[in-house]
DNA sequence: GTCTATAAATTGATAGAC
DNA sequence: GTCTATCAATTTATAGAC
């Protein structure tokens, strides 16, 4: 049997296990004001050995803001968003954005909060404004097809539109009350059919 | 004439003008985001002189929360609130909030992304649950009164609906592009019928 | 009502031992 | 991979002159 003594454990991390404990953080309190030392701490590790894994509290963000980017830009490659017509083509991005939203919600909650105070963040945003230039071009599309009141105009569809979904980030928890689908039959629902029965 | 020469003018404030200069700070670079010395070069003065009207940063968060809340709260007082059928009441909710949020967009801009973090913080998301509360109260009546689809819960539709209204904060600019009115139009319409024509 | 000067605490970051 | 020790810069806040 070993004869040592169990050290007094402190947490041991690689960059995704770190990452994951980061963001956590970020989305409690806020990028902004989360310090070093709130990482440290949430962590388990001191400030000093969170430099080991990476460059800095940017570096963090950045790779958060990667994945909910991948995950939202990889909807609009998917076969069902560019083949059909373009209303079941909107309707198949708003599904798989909440799913993406429910997979990846701690980054891509931190992706709607940017503000664009770093490199870091401005360049985020300036994806985040290509993605709905994309989905922009689909809702334009449906109307043209006829499938969708002509009334609207497709840049505020899709900013009213989006912003519902992305307001799920405020309120909806995996696991706890509704499900994603559930979630996604409700607004696909209201924003194809309306409130009124 | 006056011999005397032009003296190198510093801004003078009053704590309304401060607070105006603070809270579009706020909202550009975010609460956290924002030093004393941020503040002092937008408004023209030094740190020092900021305390001379305000305890501090937070105070000025405080004054900023309160006039939004007030004028979100002041819409559920109105009689056209509290009168008539659900349905109506919801409609008038919705369009009086578009207003208040047009009227007020850097207070409630500032509203929607307090994170918690200190005690004013903590005060105004707890005013928020509870206009939400009673929010959810007039869907939930309108849906007893059967004028909306009976297959959603209430408070899932509010949380929807008002995660719309919220994320006009993230692109609406009073004078810029669509009037409040217009926004307001598209929304309502969106809510209750929906994007199929 | 604003200023200069300064204090006290916090923050992001690095060096180097184990 | 984590630690202690340390630093330079920033940040909130106060004292007191004009």
């Amino acid at each position: 049997m070993s004869s040592e003594p169990v050290p007094p454990r402190r947490a041991t991390h690689t960059v995704d296990s770190l990452l994951d404990a980061a963001v956590a953080v970020f989305n409690d309190r806020g990028y902004d004001g989360t310090s070093m030392e709130d990482l440290a701490r949430a962590a388990g590790i001191t400030k000093s050995s969170i430099y080991h894994h990476v460059k800095g509290k940017e570096a963090l963000l950045g790779m958060a803001l990667d994945t909910a980017l991948a995950g939202l830009f990889a909807v609009l490659d998917e076969p069902a968003s560019n083949e059909g017509p373009a209303r079941d083509r909107l309707e198949h991005i708003l599904r798989r954005s909440v799913e993406v939203l429910d997979a990846e919600l701690p980054a891509v909650t931190l992706l709607l909060r940017v503000r664009g105070n770093t490199p870091t963040e401005l360049e985020a945003l300036e994806r985040r404004r290509e993605f709905d230039r994309r989905v922009t071009d689909v809702v334009a599309q449906a109307i043209a097809e006829g499938d969708l009141r002509t009334d609207l105009d497709p840049a505020l569809v899709t900013r009213l539109v989006f912003g519902t979904v992305n307001s799920l980030v405020e309120w909806y928890r995996p696991g706890r009350g509704e499900s994603a689908s559930d979630v996604a039959d409700a607004l696909v629902t209201l924003a194809f059919d309306g409130l009124f029965r």
